[in-house]
DNA sequence: GTAGTTGCAAAGTGTTTGCAGGCAG
DNA sequence: CTGCCTGCAAACACTTTGCAACTAC
């Protein structure tokens, strides 16, 4: 279900920051790096935990950019979430209420949810329509449209 | 913004429960009572409060069948906003990570919200039409379509 | 130096749970 | 009697905050 892209070279991901007016730190690029070469939805509590009890597996040996850091505090990465969040790298998604998931893929999209086993997947906005929808009340305009299908186990 | 609709004896909710399968306790009916004669959406702990520092103005002098309890504790406000769900009385509705806010339409509609506000508001789905939702994965079936526009204020 | 960043622990918020007592059938 | 219902307080999960130490330009 979880593809690894390793595209994402520590350069690039350092000019994804830039380029969205983030100062790159390393407990930044850890985060940064976990969303987005896993394609995948992760809460900020499993970022957390991602970051600090595993080590990464390409470029442990010769980094030599930055001394690896092996924890990101957990202030730390909510801070970051919420960083990126604001500077629209990724996207916060309420599908749970019990927890906000942050989506590296910030182009219109949907999400399918299965409370059951936590699985949050995408829906491309290319074969949806939809339309009718009313217009925003006065003073205020249309942030987004978030179409949630929720999933439950077959009886 | 919210209407009262007096529509709602004693009576009539105390068949909607059982019409449920829910028994009817004083407690269930002060919490459906509130739902059901607001035309407006609350959270678990809105109602909490509600039931407790308000008195009810209707039915107050003469009602002969419940001694009037002031007061539900947290936990019963919970577990019957749970119960509620569970049975189909009311629906959850999930827009904001804070606050699960509890719908007692429960026919197919949609919602409009804006955070900087907390208001929540119903779309009807006569006029919305969506095509292009892929299928539920083979084990599931799809339980339900949420669609929340997210609003907030203009610049 | 100065401003922004980090980590820790503590606080906060919404929600759930364990359990003893109560009430209804 | 028996089983469900209730209320309290404690526990919980996720998230935020205050603040002192740190780092980078």
């Amino acid at each position: 279900m979880e593809t690894i892209n390793p595209n994402h070279t520590t350069e690039s991901l350092n000019n994804l920051l830039l380029a969205h007016d983030i100062k790159p730190t390393s407990q930044r690029l850890e985060v940064a790096r976990l969303l987005f070469t896993h394609h995948k939805h992760f809460a900020a509590e499993e970022i957390f935990s991602m970051v600090n009890y595993r080590t990464n597996s390409s470029q442990n040996s010769t980094s030599r950019h930055n001394v690896r850091q092996n924890s990101v505090s957990k202030a730390t990465v909510y801070n970051t979430l919420g960083l990126f969040a604001r500077k629209g790298l990724v996207r916060e998604v309420i599908a749970d209420p019990n927890k906000v998931f942050y989506d590296p893929n910030t182009r219109p999209h949907y999400h399918m949810y299965d409370p059951s086993s936590g699985e949050l997947t995408d829906i491309s906005a290319d074969s949806v329509q939809i339309s009718g929808l009313p217009a925003a009340p006065s003073g205020r305009e249309v942030e987004g449209v978030d179409i949630v299908v929720r999933l439950r186990p077959l009886k």
